[in-house]
DNA sequence: TTAGTTTGTTTACCCAATAAACTAACTTTA
DNA sequence: TAAAGTTAGTTTATTGGGTAAACAAACTAA
């Protein structure tokens, strides 16, 4: 037996309800009339929708909006504080931790340490994190939706975790973990794919229908965006890139390879360039640094920028996307890296596809994986719940 | 004013209609009693889709199948010859047309050569071959759906042909030019994706829903295929892989880049390698000399599978998908260069990844971008076309 | 004051899918 | 060989989406 999506009409129902919930979210606050307009359908059909969603609280009306010859407008905004979700980023070191409303409005964010923690201990704290945020929730019709957690490592389709070669932990089925604690749905997700989700959803590029995500740490983690969706891969092992070869006699990279990306473009190199009394400096202070015009500084960035633009061409000559997100502190924080890659860039490629992709700088920051680990639980909240 | 899918009860008939005529392709004869059973649609609906079908001409009833203990059932089957289409895949130095049913069954095929052609010349070519194909083709229902043409350079969502680096002559608007004379569909794909799909549709890999295509020849082509659908890129130039840099250091290339993929790993460079009064030795000639177990040629077939094992460990990082196919003759039918493209993947790719991914050559070999042309014309029709 | 406009609801209707009852045609069993 | 059981496909009544048209409500402009 082969499982197949059939059409019937709540099908329909289904579709047009978020077609109408999506326009809501996009220009809030809306008519009725305004709604039929913009998506097509039938004033009738629009006002039993309303309905549907005014009884599920996922919207409520405001009262009435201004005249455009006639009879007033009742305007209709998304109930954002219906329910509430949150989005967890564990990094190699950190714990990042945001509760959001409806909308990805960060409304609690706690960050901790999590240097050489054991499983048990990163657990713990895990734990005491949701339970604070739990507690601190407003009451709301749908309460706490969904928690989403990204890691830096493989993650599977079936959301297990297979591999994270920068920690000494590694807890498979957190997904299993954290939903028997709090009876809530959990997605986990790959550091980079929810970094990539965030811009997608809540950064500059929410408009955007496919982009490429660059996560520059000590290594390089990419994220796809293709066709408004998050491409994960078959297995879910997807855009390893930071492993693409840039030159194939190169040093010997751990995973294998020869000459990856990651062993000329991520921090881990950038300090690896600086000299020897600087190699265990602060982002915070290479941004300083920089500003004061240090003059090693700036070359090492130079130079850093050199092998991002390398890397980023062969991106751009397989994508054709619409943008290109770049998440670095230092890159966020100081332009020379980034004049730098659009230099290399443009010299290195093809006429025809240069000037249409844009090249940015992340608007969200270190909360974009931990903003898209939200919006995945809130994606799934709003498209299982509705209907009637 | 926006312009969205919204939906009703004629989208839903058409959804299932598309379920029910894939099943009957794939599963061919089958009942309708069947048909209920693998969609899960009702009986009556299925019965009453049938019917539609049936009055279309895109299916018939073959007569009573076997009993399963019961009323034996009436057997349905896809209706091939309900129309035809035509592929037309134009090379650097030939041009490559079919004429094929609604399956894909080639039932003419017609290859001219194209060396130093000019524009008004291609044209003249291309209209006599396809009026020929007209000429020939049975009697049927729908006669000629459309016409499907790729062609080796950059090809736009609007269809237009932006940029043939190889070729002396360039219709940019290649459809408008054949629908003027045909008065049928016509749709223009760059060749590297026409091949990809072609793979998709006829190929080995027609079950997988994720793949990617490398056609090697002059220069490095790739298509993709994502979710069942082409990936074309925001402009449509997504897939120019050929120019990955594999060497950041390394030679000059024409599009602007250094080291690129296509400089070490294609045919061009494969004849580069060759002793001196080899260098214009033929596709057939290198395959001959490697079956005699010529040394110089063994050991430069190896290295070319070395190079193209490089680039394409960058694939399997990047893409995670189920197949890569590799279109080219020599790799086709010598089995050295697949083999030492294996070893060197293996030596390269993280064990996660290595696999899962199955390396193929292409099933369809140098019919591939001309049956996928095909399949685009053919796809279109089928979607637009039915409903009652 | 009156005519015209815009907003939103109500009513009658269409049509695709469905369940259940039915007819048809076969196999198995007694 | 007749009856019982099984499978295939159709018919009929119902459900429940969306729609058009008529309507009511509430405003603006002349």
């Amino acid at each position: 037996m082969v499982i197949i999506q059939i059409a019937d009409q709540a099908l329909v129902k289904k579709m047009n309800q978020k077609l109408i919930l999506d326009e809501i979210l996009k220009n809030s606050p809306i008519s009725r009339a305004t709604l039929s307009e913009i998506t097509g359908l039938n004033k009738s059909t629009v006002s039993s929708q309303v309905n549907t969603l005014l009884e599920k609280d996922f919207i409520f009306e405001i009262g009435a909006g201004q005249s455009r010859g006639g009879r007033r407008p009742v305007m209709l905004v998304f109930n954002k504080n219906a329910g509430y979700s949150i989005g967890i980023d564990i990094g190699v070191d950190y714990l990042n931790g945001i509760l959001t409303d409806l909308e990805g409005n960060i409304i609690l964010e706690k960050t901790s340490d999590l240097s050489s923690s054991s499983a048990s201990e990163v657990k713990e704290i895990l734990f005491a994190l949701i339970h604070g945020f739990v507690t601190h929730m407003p009451e709301s019709p749908y309460g706490l939706v969904g928690i989403g957690i990204c890691v830096p490592g493989l993650v599977d389709r079936h959301q297990q975790i297979i591999f994270m070669p920068n920690l000494n932990w590694n807890i498979k089925d957190l997904q299993f973990l954290i939903e028997s604690e709090f009876n809530v749905p959990v997605f986990v997700e790959n550091e980079a794919n929810a970094g990539a989700y965030g811009e997608k959803v809540f950064g500059m590029t929410k408009n955007y229908e496919n982009i490429v995500y660059i996560s520059i740490n000590v290594g390089i983690g990419t994220g796809l965006v293709i066709n408004n969706e998050l491409y994960k891969g078959v297995q879910g092992f997807s855009g390893e890139m930071g492993h693409m070869t840039i030159d194939f006699n190169g040093p010997k990279c751990s995973c294998g390879n020869r000459g990856c990306w990651e062993l000329y473009a991520s921090e881990k190199a950038l300090l690896a360039s600086l000299s020897k009394e600087e190699k265990n400096i602060s982002r915070k202070e290479i941004v300083e640094r920089a500003n004061k015009n240090d003059v090693e500084m700036l070359n090492a960035l130079q130079n850093f920028g050199f092998y991002i633009g390398i890397g980023l061409t062969n991106i751009l000559n397989t994508f054709d996307v619409e943008a290109v997100i770049l998440r670095n502190h230092i890159i966020e924080s100081h332009p020379i890296v980034l004049n730098t890659i659009k230099n290399e860039v443009s010299s290195r490629v093809h006429s025809h596809l240069d000037n249409k992709c844009e090249l940015l700088p992340s608007s969200l920051g270190k909360n974009a994986p931990a903003l898209g680990a939200v919006s995945i639980a809130i994606d799934s909240f709003l498209s299982v719940t509705p209907i009637s």
